[in-house]
DNA sequence: TGGTTACTTGGCAAAACAACCAAGCAGAGG
DNA sequence: CCTCTGCTTGGTTGTTTTGCCAAGTAACCA
């Protein structure tokens, strides 16, 4: 990485690094529906606890969730109500073939 | 990666996992600019001819980039027009402290 | 206090990734 | 035809990531 990369950019490539993971995107794809804690999410991804944890860590890093500890349980959150909308915006980021944005058909 | 996909998430995880990365990410954001040849992005980034090329594969394969040759040139593009929407969508998904989510307070 | 549950952290081996060099390939122009 | 430029592909090496096990920490309960 030799170009020197500006702090809006780096937290960029923090967020889209820490959801371009199988487990991590299917864990926070998860929480829109409501709060998990560990063992549910464990449930879901079907990695062993220890491996659960550490992809957690690396997203609530990344600032894409947050976490609470109630009792002995952890519970995790999306940091942002908008995680729907950023979803339709990776789905709309789309191999369109150019005959067709020439004509001027938008693709979102 | 235990768990399996449904196709619409392995796509997302293509792209988020295509730009997630520095050079990566560069390049696509200069690209908002408009069309460059791999000689241009080489100077833009810094890396080695045969790197750039590498990137510039992984991007156009997550569809992400479009490319078209002309003469001795490969010109690559943006392949969806909404680039900077997402880029948007990208930077709501912030670690806004829960303290303000429970008021009501949105951050997109 | 000791035990149990829930989670995190450290450490390690396997796998994936990144970046370089070298070689190959395709057009353009002698 | 040859050569040169622009880009891609193959190969290698070094780094990063991933995922498991084991050990450690924290909160609850008896």
């Amino acid at each position: 990485m030799p170009a020197r990369l500006d702090p809006v950019s780096a937290k960029r490539v923090a967020v889209l690094k820490a959801l371009g993971h199988p487990s991590r995107l299917l864990i926070t794809e998860a929480l829109m529906d409501g709060e998990l804690c560990v063992q549910e999410i464990r449930d879901l991804v079907g990695d062993d606890v220890s491996t659960v944890s550490k992809h957690l860590s690396i997203l609530r890093a990344a600032g894409v969730l947050a976490s609470e500890k109630r009792g002995l349980n952890v519970f995790y959150t999306l940091a942002c109500d908008c995680f729907g909308e950023f979803l339709k915006c990776v789905d709309q980021v789309c191999p369109v073939p150019s005959a067709l944005r020439a004509a001027g058909r938008k693709c979102c």
